[in-house]
DNA sequence: CATATATTCAATTAATTACTTGAATACAAT
DNA sequence: ATTGTATTCAAGTAATTAATTGAATATATG
């Protein structure tokens, strides 16, 4: 009898295992995180079939890591609460530290970028009040809207060229993305290393940021 | 290109979601949690076949949540870090916030039986050095012997009514098992409050004990 | 009321996973 | 060298999962 209460609960935190076995519930939940988005947004940011993304939506909903309402027509979903980021985090911290394969695919596409170390963010919000620093926001401008660090700037990196000439050139400049794998952050830096710019990335992303309790502007 | 990267990264990622995405394999984690378990003994106490238990084991280390060695004929597996533990609390503390049904086992099975609110480890640690309270380990005896709270005394379930003689009747008793729905801690509980004495079940289990740095006996 | 839009559902197909069984491998004891 | 013990591997079977396709449902607009 308790041994079948047991294998019953274990089978229902197997749910939430499931719910993270698949790439693309990962990268959905990924794009989650940066704000609560309709099926066919996140359909199109992801490539997916709008049906195979309702389809992951409900997995996820019935594991508990989403939530949905409607507006109208649409069907919103956002996280169910910071938890769900510290589990993603979670997974991806064991998986940095004990897959080498994910070593691998980091140091070959995003540590010859960039091996400087991130910068803490209680480093960058105490050096954005003292006015040192220019805060760039590589994601897109939804996402951006959707929520940012203040004083950010959303420049999506096809334009970081044509906006170079706006920045002061003697000021570091600190770029973030959606998390900290997230290629867009750096090859901002890197961009901005050609140039002759001070540039680093924020440590994480801007789910982690909101976790965190900073300030978030919108 | 880079979305190829991302997908590699959000697969590999994955690999840890379904090492978790099925009951035994999260139960063969709790125990292994205890400490290093050969296959065997890993086989006999959650009642899968050697070969099924093998089989889990290599998808549990090539995820990177275990490790093992070998020692003569056997092999003994132990957890990566204790990232592994923080990550099966995280997945669990998910599933009982957002997992209905979990909430159902859980009052069903164990709040009935114990509904006041667990003992902090800090406060424990506190009250023993104080010699304020009598330690009960639930656990079967290899993983006591293996590691435990220090003081802690080993009594298994069945043994409880026999033991009950040796306790002092004026002292708070402290039970802990394997983790925070170990149903062993529960039930010596709520066996003890039936004779009138004053027991209370630690916060989670020895795992959580050993990762927070707190002293360790074997 | 009819049409358009957005989303979900259900059925089918293909791929993956879990368990079982028997064989293979590695190590220890005789 | 042979036998025993412990574990892993490989193949087969059954169950589960992912994607696709078309239908169904819900809401908004004309």
């Amino acid at each position: 009898m308790s041994t079948n209460f047991k294998h019953a609960l274990f089978s229902q935190f197997a749910r939430v295992g499931k719910a993270l076995s698949h790439a693309n519930r990962l990268e959905l939940l990924e794009f989650i995180a940066q704000g609560e988005r309709s099926v066919d947004e996140l359909a199109t940011v992801s490539g997916l079939t709008v049906a195979n993304t309702s389809q992951h939506l409900q997995h996820l909903r019935q594991a508990g890591l989403v939530t949905s309402h409607k507006e109208g027509l649409k069907v919103y979903y956002q996280l169910s609460g910071d938890d769900v980021i510290t589990l993603l985090d979670t997974v991806r911290g064991v998986a940095e530290r004990h897959i080498a394969e994910v070593d691998k695919l980091v140091n070959t596409y995003l540590t010859v970028k960039d091996n400087l170390e991130p910068l803490p963010r209680k480093e960058l919000l105490k050096r954005a009040k003292q006015g040192l620093v220019t805060v760039l926001d590589v994601r897109p401008a939804e996402e951006y809207a959707a929520g940012h660090v203040p004083g950010a700037v959303n420049v999506p990196l096809k334009e970081l060229e044509g906006y170079l000439k706006n920045l002061d050139a003697q000021q570091e400049i600190v770029a973030y993305c959606r998390g900290p794998h997230c290629i867009l952050a750096f090859d901002a830096v890197a961009a901005l290393r050609d140039k002759g710019l001070t540039a680093r990335r924020l440590e994480d992303g801007f789910p982690e940021w909101k976790r965190a309790g900073l300030p978030v502007e919108s």
